[in-house]
DNA sequence: TCAATATACTGAAACGTTACAGATTGCCAT
DNA sequence: ATGGCAATCTGTAACGTTTCAGTATATTGA
């Protein structure tokens, strides 16, 4: 009987780390009273909640997440679903920033759940409802018929959408004007005299391909310009394959004088097709590309951007998804970035 | 009594999701014996064993995480602590696709802890120490005398390092080999007849940094060439910044014939600086940088490039930290990834 | 036949939290 | 006095898992 280690309450002794009930016995309370002052709940008097906060805050006393999670069901965890082969560098990484900023002032952690080209972009949606593993999500990469967006409404999971869906159901979600930004951008091609215009554009069966599509025929009729059809690759191909037949195009006879192209890392191949049909960037011919981070111009001075704010996307899809899980209505949670005007090298500089 | 809703086993309605009393249910065992079975514990039978692993299977069986964490501490999570201001975009998303490929396999989550410029980068590791938020840990810009990896280390929390550490302790890390990189450059350059050699350094502080030099050093004097020094900027610094100096520098009497550049979005710059001083690539100079995706040569064909493979990198970690976690010894999950030869334009594959 | 022992299984307790259903106290109206 | 009623506080149970300390049955050795 040297060592009282028998005793149930241990409270006296080396701790790991402190627990409700270890600020019950601290203040004298009950686990129940520490629990409820510590939520700030009504039946606490005013001079007891103090106190037990007070002396939460001074032992540094953080709720275990596991037991809040196995007793409520929340788990405190927004989740990035992201696919592994598709999405753009940058996007990823200024994404997750700026989701991080946001959450970084709640107990919210975030976690990443990959998927590949050869799985079911579903497959990761369901496991997230299935195991209830998060609170709330965040896709991009979004269809206008998206079975994503429409699965998480059916389960009762709070997500938002990068881009919009066209599906009549309410979600939240943010995405950048694209429609707005092609229009500038044809606008801004007219006005330097180009004519005969061609779109390199967003993956097809993404809903803001047809948003460039129609911004781009929007002002091409307002413009009073022409298409050139350049329909056969998208940004999300491959550099070998957008600049081959990018070279291609600019070898034909009725070639474009004005490209509009939707991702930065697409522009760089797109210029490299260019030159290789021995056509001057500036000269020939004018491209206008949006880029998320400020390197085009280093690339070739004469390039022309609009830069759409990804880190902006993700404190804004965060703080969706948080006001969402919080009660908010979906429908009131939505945003659009302004697409700003076209921007030279003596203006680029990165909102 | 209609509704027999107060039983307590309440095995037959509707369940959320399958949990060992289900299972114990349904197999008509006790939950002890399903959870051994189902951790192929020795003293159960073979046949039950195979029973209640088939039924778990069948009807889709997933431990609840919270359970698990609470009872054992264990959180089935690896964390990736990152820089929200200096990381490198295309480090982001590949170590995360890198790591994600193998934590797939796994029940582990990634979970992203950022810290900002304004944060002492010791708080994410504090905070996941303290309370026990992962079972491992990955972290990036790795110094020497590194007080992550110490405390890391000293509070018994399985960690990786991208980058090597030069304390005396060992641990697990994944590095690119940057002294050979240095070397090949320099060798490289030299081969062309460069001799008056500049180094856009990777940030001091960081012990890759070190690497570098020392690299650079080393075989300036095997080939006999000078160093012109260039110390005022490094590869963390802004575009703008090095695009300045660098301008500068070629515009001085005594200025470089070559570059060994060690990040790619630096190059840009660094290439921007000399185009400013009125030079040309592949001509009066020659650069050799860095990258880790396959943009540069688009960028200017003259490039010479070396490839880093981050998603690599982020494979070999998550490794690492499992095998730690495992109970391997920290000794043996060290790797380093060998520098390639120099790749020009017509070389240039992205591993 | 009996005890010893191995084999295969089981109930109860605990991890830290919150919700439910009380308890205790003081105060007021009757 | 007594009942009623706020205002505060508390114990118990439950979430799903693993571990501890068993129990029951069959098998073995004497």
């Amino acid at each position: 009987m040297d060592r009282q280690r028998t005793d149930k309450n241990e409270e006296t002794s080396a701790q790991g780390r402190p627990t409700l009930k270890t600020l019950a016995f601290m203040t004298g309370l009950g686990v129940t009273t520490v629990s409820r002052a510590l939520k700030d709940a009504p039946e606490i008097g005013a001079e007891t909640r103090r106190r037990v906060q007070l002396v939460a805050k001074q032992i540094g006393y953080r709720p275990n997440r596991a037991g809040v999670r196995l007793r409520t069901g929340r788990t405190n965890v927004i989740s990035l679903v992201l696919n592994t082969d598709r999405e753009i560098m940058s996007f990823v990484s200024d994404i997750i920033y700026g989701v991080s900023e946001v959450l970084a002032e709640t107990p919210y952690h975030l976690i990443v759940t990959p998927y590949s080209r050869s799985q079911d972009p579903m497959e990761p949606i369901r496991y997230l409802v299935e195991t209830g593993s998060a609170d709330g999500v965040i896709i991009s990469r979004t269809q206008p018929n998206d079975p994503r967006a429409r699965y998480m409404l059916e389960h009762g999971m709070p997500f938002a959408t990068h881009g919009r869906t066209d599906m009549g159901l309410v979600h939240p979600y943010h995405d950048f004007d694209n429609h707005a930004f092609a229009m500038e951008a044809v606008r801004r091609l007219a006005s330097m005299g180009r004519r005969r215009l061609a779109l390199l554009s967003p993956p097809p069966g993404l809903t803001y391909y047809g948003h460039t599509l129609n911004g781009f025929a929007d002002a091409l009729s307002e413009v009073g310009a022409s298409e050139i059809p350049f329909n056969t690759v998208s940004i999300d191909q491959s550099i070998e394959q957008i600049r081959t037949r990018t070279a291609q195009l600019m070898r034909r006879e009725n070639r474009p004088d004005g490209f509009v192209s939707s991702g930065a890392a697409a522009t760089l191949a797109l210029v490299a097709g260019i030159e290789d049909a021995g056509l001057r960037l500036g000269h020939d011919v004018d491209v206008v590309s949006k880029q998320s981070s400020d390197l085009l111009h280093l690339f070739r001075p004469q390039l022309l951007v609009v830069n759409e704010n990804f880190r902006l996307a993700g404190s804004e899809l965060a703080r969706s998804v948080l006001g969402w899980i919080g009660g908010a209505a979906p429908g009131s949670l939505q945003g659009l970035s302004a697409a700003s005007h076209v921007l030279s090298l003596s203006q680029a500089v990165l909102v």
